[in-house]
DNA sequence: CTGGGTGCAAAGTATTTGCATGAAC
DNA sequence: GTTCATGCAAATACTTTGCACCCAG
């Protein structure tokens, strides 16, 4: 597991040092987390963890494609570690983040859109409430 | 035109002040403004203007439902004046932001989403090159 | 009038930067 | 050994708050 990081970061040309493959690995355990979130996880492996040193490494690691920033409505933004493409459901209630499979660039390749944009990314959140949050 | 954005402030029980006033037409102008570009808007008008005045106005009027946030990726957070549901437009090169009409219930129906969650709103962000950029 | 908005200054929070030390490769 | 990451402290940027005064309704 360890492993799969350390050969993933260093493709990403980042080095592996224990401060990344610990947010690898939190962000891989938690899918989805915000600055603060990660902070409180890593702070209790490295006692002398830096707030600098997430900042830093969100931000190099965002700028080699090695995670990504996730941007909630009416919610701090989450980071993820790169993947296919795909959508994100939100709860309104509890802040559950989910993936799901959603991916639209093949529809909009068949149903073009009426703009003169040429169009590279798009971003999708769909927001709501789980199905915990629904019952209670 | 003033006289629009009264009624309108007022139906969503705000008081028409001539900020917020300013804040409507320039959102009207503009279609999406950051809390920076507002403020150096208004502060040709009003030169005592105070940039906590700008922060509670868009907060109160996101909770009354008058203007909308938007997330941008990669950029910072445009308001916009409420009004039918739409996606959005970015470009990548100079930042510009258009609306756009997207239907994604046909989408919807070909491809069923399956999730437990109950979702009750989505926010589309497409980005890429506008036409300017394109040839440039 | 009266409630609520404004500007200002201060406080609070979030993020970035510079630098000396230390670790990855 | 060389390059680059870390932690710390300081600086900067961003946002909120409290309060006295003023304006909209």
């Amino acid at each position: 597991m360890m492993q799969d990081f350390i050969h993933s970061l260093r493709e990403h040309n980042l080095k592996a040092t224990p401060q990344r493959l610990a947010i690898s690995a939190a962000l891989y355990q938690n899918g989805h987390m915000s600055i603060d979130a990660l902070y409180e996880e890593l702070i209790r492996k490295f006692d002398s963890l830096s707030l600098a040193t997430i900042y830093k490494n969100i931000h190099i690691m965002i700028e080699n494609s090695f995670i990504q920033e996730v941007k909630i409505p009416h919610a701090k933004s989450v980071y993820e570690l790169t993947k296919e493409s795909h959508s994100h459901l939100v709860c309104n209630s509890c802040g559950l983040i989910e993936d799901i499979a959603v991916d639209l660039a093949p529809y909009f390749k068949q149903h073009p859109l009426k703009t003169t944009f040429k169009i590279e990314k798009s971003e999708l959140v769909l927001s709501g409430f789980c199905s915990h949050c629904q019952n209670s």
